[in-house]
Formats: C-alpha cells, sequence, structure tokens
DNA sequence: CCACAATATTACACATCCGAAGTAATAGAA
DNA sequence: TTCTATTACTTCGGATGTGTAATATTGTGG
C-alpha cells in the first residue's frame, strides 16, 4: 500500500520533540537525585560497561564529537568521577577510567534509571518495547548518508 | 513477571544516542538541501499547521521554552522567514507569520523530510510505525514531574 | 630515518538550550 | 479607579553541543 500519511513527514519531529522533553524530565530527575544532568550520566553507564576505554571509543558510544567529549571528561575528572589514563599500548591514546566515586555515582544513576525507564515504558507491552527498541537501532543506520 | 532486564535501564541513553545520531544526519540533510538546521525546520513545519499563532504556542508546540523560542524566532526572522506581529487584542503577545520566503522553504523542507522520514522507518511495518508513535506521544507524559 | 596517519587537545565561531530576572500589558479585586 | 497578581515576551549568563583548523605527540610503513 505505501499510502503516504502526513504523520510520516513529521516522525523525525515528534521523535525530537519527545526526546526534549524526556530530556528535561530526566535532566532535573537525575539532578535532583544524583547532582549530574544526563551527559556526564551517559558516560558514567557507558564507562561501567566498557570501563578503561579509549576517548574516541567513548565519544562514539556516547554519539559525541572529540571535541565535546574532551570537555565533558575534563568536567567530571575535576569532579573526580574519573581519571585519564595513558596507554602503555599506544601512547597517544587515552583510556578512561572510572574512579571509586565514579562508580558509586553510576550506580545510584543506574538505580534512578530504572525508576526511570520504567514509566517511560508505562502502557507498552513488552513486545512493544521490544519494537521501539528495534527502531532505535535501525533508525540511525538507515538515515546514514551515503 | 516484570523481570528487571539490563536493557530496561539504558533505554533512555539508547533513545538519547540514537537521537543525536538522527539529529546530526537530519542537519546535515537539511543544511545540504534547505539551509537550515533541525531547530529551525521544526519551527517552519509547525507554523504551517499554525501559521500567526503566539510564541508561547510556538514553543510549548516544538518543545522549548520562552527564552529559546525568542532567539530562534530573532534568528529567523533576520532571515526572512518569518515576521513578528504585534496582535491588537493583547498587546503583550507576539504572533508569528511566515513570510513568502517562509512558506517556499517550508515546501522544500516538508519535501526533503519525506525522503528522511522513509528512510526512517526502513524495516518497520506500518504496525511498528504506529508503535513507535504510540510510545512518542505516551512516554513524555508517563515521566512528567507530578 | 622519513613521511604520513592517528590521537587527543585547544581555540574559535556559532547555534541552541535553560533558568532567572526584567519589562510591559492585561485581568481581577478592593 | 488603583493596587496587585498573572501572563507574554525579552534579556542575560552560563552550559553544552557542533564543525573546523591548528598543534603536539606518537605509531606505522616504506
Amino acid at each position: 500500500m505505501a499510502i503516504a500519511r502526513p504523520v510520516d513527514r513529521r516522525l523525525f519531529f515528534i521523535l525530537d520533540r519527545a526526546h526534549t522533553r524526556l530530556s528535561k524530565e530526566a535532566d532535573n530527575y537525575l539532578a535532583k537525585n544524583a547532582g549530574v544532568g544526563t551527559s556526564q550520566a551517559a558516560v558514567l553507564i557507558y564507562l561501567g560497561y566498557h570501563d578503561r576505554c579509549r576517548l574516541t571509543d567513548l565519544a562514539e558510544g556516547t554519539g559525541r564529537n572529540n571535541a565535546a567529549i574532551t570537555g565533558l571528561v575534563g568536567r567530571m575528572e575535576a569532579d573526580d568521577l574519573l581519571e585519564r589514563i595513558t596507554l602503555t599500548s599506544d601512547r597517544r591514546a587515552k583510556a578512561v577510567a572510572l574512579t571509586d566515586k565514579g562508580w558509586a555515582l553510576r550506580e545510584q544513576v543506574m538505580n534512578d534509571f530504572r525508576d526511570f525507564n520504567d514509566r517511560l515504558v508505562k502502557g507498552l507491552t513488552e513486545s512493544e518495547v521490544e519494537t521501539v527498541l528495534k527502531f532505535l537501532a535501525l533508525a540511525p543506520e538507515n538515515v546514514k548518508a551515503d
């Protein structure tokens, strides 16, 4: 069939607006409970799964560019949440490792987000959540240039 | 059951990262074709459906706050895409109206996004797209504080 | 050893967001 | 009417993001 429905043309903006509103809530929620914003929280979460990864990988994994990551990691290092480590294997690269304080905060962020994400999917069945995850995984690949 | 699956805890970040990547692609795509970014495009789209709406409504409709809208509209007014109109009915409020140039650009943005959104949902059935839309509509309400 | 590539940092210009404070106009109460 | 609270927008300061370009350091291949 493939009938062009008006909603199709606005899908990106619907996503954008939903993301904006969710981010605002998540920021408030996190700031109140853990004292960080979503950008730093994303770094904490990612490092929990890929500790001592290199800055370039961290940038890729959190969707920021290298310049942004340098600043982000710098602020977090100043707050004692992580530390930069020069790798002996490649001394051009720096790895990032969570400190004890970083690990503890990550734990709290994870707990906060368990609640947050539970509310996020309220009204959806498990299979519908799977569909959303499938979309979120496919879409960025689908639109990648070239 | 409600078994806590690890993916649940990261849902927000999966969404955040997907949004970041999609926005970057959309920005490139739009900048190349229409010469605006996604924020300005969102305003153009919204105004097409609600021309001469007030700034507060525009802010609500695009998910930004009033301060952000003032700047955004200011830049677009400088580019001759729209104009501010002081309402005689309430002189505190300002309405925003697309110029001819704004309408023309909106048309192009809509065409660009038809292609973009088509690619966005590649691999999903219509019913799965409906599920995604349902999620995007529900989620911001679900997490709204109090 | 040398040329080139890769990594991270820094600097710049700019877009965009927010919250808080400020200004102006309206609406409602005394 | 006059005082007060609310509403609408703007302004300000600060955070964060982007892209680009320059730089220093290091690794790699010839």
